[in-house]
DNA sequence: TTTTTGCGCAACCTGGCGGTTGCATAATAG
DNA sequence: CTATTATGCAACCGCCAGGTTGCGCAAAAA
């Protein structure tokens, strides 16, 4: 595969507007950030400092779960939340994949544009 | 401030959600791909390899243009459109941000917890 | 064994997103 | 001038995301 063709239409992984969907909201940017700074929680604590229920935030949680950007583990009756380190690593390498690919396409433009 | 305090809760950029919430969408990661690969174009071009409308693809590019990833320009009776490549570079720089704080975060974690 | 606490589940509501069709309008081509 | 092309605008639609309330249940505390 050329250099060209690696950076083709749709060639990227797949998986990636799940992530960045999940990321594209405030509340749930503001649960990452909790999770982040405070550690590992129950669901019972995250609410605080939002001005949602638990439940709104079990349904934040879930829809990064499936994204891959958290996991929990029971502990008694308490289910523990936490950042998943490797997958935002992920996240962050398509950015990067995206960003290069996006400049590359601009460098081979501006043999063509005025710009 | 502290370099403790300089990664609390909510200090990051308050505008990242809409970047990320524009770039959560299969279709406009197509478009961007497009854009990116084959150069600024007008609107009737861009929905070939799609399978949706030109309305559609209008309103897409308009999140995108809200979210400051496209910009477009007049040209006769066209509307080119092209990438804002400042803006990406800015979602990048976010996303890695947020990826330094939270292995920071990690980081201090690892004092107490066993992991 | 009661009582509390931490969650899960389900129903429900509202708004906006992604998409369509139809028509109007401004440039350009003939 | 007329026909074509490129686009804008508006109405409409189905569906799901984000949020709520209410109830039930299991684990832990008293």
């Amino acid at each position: 595969m050329s250099a060209r063709n690696k950076y083709r239409t749709g060639e990227q992984p797949r998986e990636l507007a799940p992530i960045f969907a999940a990321l594209g909201d405030e509340t749930r940017l503001l649960l990452i950030s909790r999770l982040c700074n405070d550690g590992p929680m129950s669901i019972t604590r995250l609410p605080y400092g939002t001005n949602v229920t638990r439940q709104a935030i079990t349904k934040h949680l879930e829809v990064m779960r499936k994204a891959g950007l958290v996991r929990n583990t029971r502990r008694g009756r308490e289910r523990i939340w936490q950042l998943e380190r490797r997958r935002l690593k992920e996240a962050r390498h398509c950015l990067e994949l995206i960003s290069k690919q996006w400049e590359d396409a601009l460098g081979r433009l501006k043999k063509f544009v005025e710009e």
